[in-house]
DNA sequence: ACACCACCTATCCGACCGGATAGGAGCTCT
DNA sequence: AGAGCTCCTATCCGGTCGGATAGGTGGTGT
């Protein structure tokens, strides 16, 4: 891997304070600020700064810093899932911000979208077409990654333990998660109770749990939800 | 920032095999791959490849290949809890499997260095001290941030919400998260049952649940074991 | 046509849970 | 000494859960 040339500027140290391009980076992952720093910092005509979380964030925008783009991570200290979106976004001026996530699947996207934001960026994305979207973002236009975007509702077939249980019974999985009741779970899938304890007992046999206790805390383990 | 050297074999021939540290980083978010790796390239004596899944990470050691540290993220396709990482470790050859994680909590941090891993590596971790962290895990220590797994040592004393309950509820909300039924943790903690049914009736108001598995859900998530 | 599977509904029962209520023992602070 | 706290025990009750059993529907594949 070499950086010889990154893009047609690159070798353009005639850059302008106007061309270049100020982005605020807010992630509580440390390691991925320094390293992303670095990385961005490298691309000619672009400036990184960052903080950890949303607060230091907003401090930054108050003080009259000014930014091309602004990015939070969607899990953060401050967060509350779109609300700090909207808060930094409700600040006087005229600032465009994008969300990023490392776990955030294709309905929280289409809601920071709809909520105005510049942009979603998964961190599966690469490096590469980070900056890419950065620079397209920065042009006033919008990006979500296409294929993201098409990943299907139900993309838990993918998960060895969720790949053994049926549809209904995931579902039922999920509400057991949220310490729903049966009856509960029955009305929101609109089924009757008995369908869910039927469900409920089998899934209990297909992961190894006793109580509804156990399968929730090992749905979670597993890193489903 | 410059990159005239990747790593210290770019330009320093004279660099040997044995002095040489050998990473892998198996990660399904692409841009921390990216910008780590070129971090990594960065430090002297340090070679980092990388995978996407675990699948991948297992096909390289299978074929042959010997890295002094193998990094694992903890959600990540394949893994599957701590299945993946006992796989990987269980895999011939003298392996040392570190994890890195970006939501893990300390509870999850101890049963991977019970497992045997090498390390353990929240992503909030700066990317200098992930460098210190690995160079110390491939002399054969075993790594975790201490302020980390400090996080709630003795729990009570630093974590809000466990700062509300008694030493008894406590203990009760440990059993609720273990999925336990009141028998159960009566029977460990040799109490009478009642007096559990009363601990757990006093945590849900404390906590805001209504259930037992609300109840283990939030000590979940808000980190506590 | 058949077996098979996922999904749905139903009933019964013993066990457990969640909530209310009512105490008593031991400790600390004023 | 009494107020206030935590922790312990106990009983009662309605509701829920966990498990077993029995059956019906619709789609798939042989």
């Amino acid at each position: 891997m070499t950086f010889q040339r990154h893009t047609a500027l690159d070798d353009r140290a005639t850059q302008t304070d106007q061309n270049t391009m100020r982005i605020l980076i807010a992630d509580d992952h440390e390691l991925l600020r320094d390293t992303l720093m670095l990385y961005i910092g490298n691309e000619p005509g672009m400036v990184a700064e960052s903080v950890q979380d949303l607060d230091a964030a907003e401090a930054r925008m108050a003080a009259g810093e000014e930014y091309d783009l602004v990015l939070l991570d969607f899990t953060m200290p401050g967060m509350d899932g779109l609300d700090g979106l909207r808060r930094i976004m409700g600040m006087s001026g005229d600032h465009r911000v994008a969300i990023i996530s490392g776990t955030a699947q294709r309905d929280i996207a289409e809601e920071v979208l709809a909520a105005g934001a510049a942009g979603f960026l998964p961190k599966t994305l690469s490096a590469k077409s980070l900056v890419n979207a950065l620079r397209f973002m920065a042009l006033g236009e919008q990006y979500a990654p296409l294929d993201f975007m098409r990943a299907s509702e139900n993309d838990q077939q993918k998960h060895p333990l969720a790949k053994q249980l049926s549809q209904r019974e995931f579902e039922v999985l999920e509400g057991l998660t949220q310490g729903k009741s049966n009856k509960e779970i029955a009305r929101d899938l609109d089924i009757r109770e008995p369908t869910v304890k039927l469900h409920v007992k089998t899934l209990y046999r297909k992961i190894g749990a006793s109580n509804r206790t156990q399968a929730a805390m090992i749905a979670k383990e597993k890193g489903l939800f």
